[in-house]
DNA sequence: ACGGGATGGTACCGGTCGGTATCGCTATCT
DNA sequence: AGATAGCGATACCGACCGGTACCATCCCGT
């Protein structure tokens, strides 16, 4: 079918630095985004680390307690960028609220694989799997604190406000693999930002110049 | 790491009803959109159609092959639901707007595993794999569609409806797998009826009623 | 009635999957 | 200095991957 990875492939660089077992889950994580869960193995895994299959199972007990590593870090660091925000912006939910989509916009422009999180959820066919259950919870709670901010920012249909403005981030992310990146996701900012406006939150003077062309 | 499938999985039926190269097709279809396009095998193909691998490989050059014509007939099969759409409400583009929202929400609803499409779009990470360009073409007719109705519906601002529409649509099918059915794409209805209407189309009072509770 | 093409079954190919066993080595800590 | 624990490497396990070779059968058109 295909080979997707051959032995002296350019594109998986060995790396030494650092103790093993980073190296072991730094390389898990950047090839699971890159090649999806079930495109890697974990001697892929191994040897982008610069070690072997046995050392990796030294420090992980499966490939799924490696994939639900991933995910929780996946999920740290969405959490991470949510603290950028609030801390951005203090005081000033409707600030914020403008300052989430830009964000999450510019964020999803530099990526084109789209939300790992969702990726994998589709990826993790078995039902019942752990890794599920990881993602659900981090993206419920997304889901709520967008409810949060929108309550705070005053917005006329606040619960209504933020699953619209989830559905539109979430179906920009998923649509850059699909349909590419200059279809709709390119829109994220223009049509977030006329969601929230009709939504009776204005938007703040110093934001108004930055939706290019 | 995981069976997924096992000999004598419950699951997987055996049809023997029709020419061999339809049952293959409907297997592999059926096995593709439940386990995913990486989780399902020729073999496992060939056994859940009653024949054998063969058999398969008699009528489809190879697995890729396989996977393209899934997608044409996943394409196809969205196509038929914009032509029942557009057969439904001659001459009346608002209607045709309201009620291809809310074709796509019960389409939606019944089905738990999101677009096949999509989700192929994330499984095939093989960089330049010819399904990627299948389903960026129908992606990419999908929102040219919407943007054409919007229009033609007198929206005030159409192009940017119509990717409003489309990102609100991709995320509400994306996140039934990743944050469960009851999550914010269970409010796909009253989100984009809210942004349509938000844009100066007004509801037809005929479906004024079909929000549930 | 016969011939030929499609069919189903089985075995096989090299390769990879997740996971394990067993080496000999080296770095570290007391 | 010596014990110990982590290390890299290699070979192996049974199972599955996509794809192929071969053969006996069966159905269909002529």
């Amino acid at each position: 079918m295909n080979k997707e990875k051959s032995s002296s492939d350019p594109e998986v660089q060995v790396s030494r630095a650092g103790k093993p077992r980073d190296r072991i889950f730094d390389c898990a994580q950047d090839l699971f985004h890159r090649r999806g869960i079930r495109g890697v193995g974990v001697e892929a895994i191994a040897e982008a680390a610069g070690t072997s299959k046995m050392a990796l199972y030294r420090h992980f007990d499966s490939k799924d307690e490696l994939i639900i590593e991933y995910l929780n870090y996946k999920g740290r660091k969405s959490d991470e960028i949510w603290a950028e925000i609030e801390a951005q912006n203090p005081g000033d939910p409707g600030g914020q609220l403008y300052g989430f989509v830009d964000k999450a916009a510019t964020f999803i422009a530099g990526d084109e694989r789209g939300c790992d999180l969702a990726n994998a959820a589709i990826e993790l066919t078995e039902q019942g799997h752990p890794g599920l259950r990881v993602i659900e919870e981090f993206k419920m709670r997304q889901r709520e604190r967008l409810t949060n901010l929108c309550h705070a920012a005053g917005a006329s249909q606040p619960d209504l406000l933020a699953d619209t403005l989830f559905l539109l981030i979430e179906g920009a992310r998923v649509s850059r693999r699909s349909v590419g990146t200059n279809g709709p996701s390119a829109n994220l900012v223009r049509t977030s930002r006329g969601v929230i406006a009709s939504f009776g939150v204005p938007l703040p003077e110093a934001l108004d110049a930055v939706l290019e062309h």
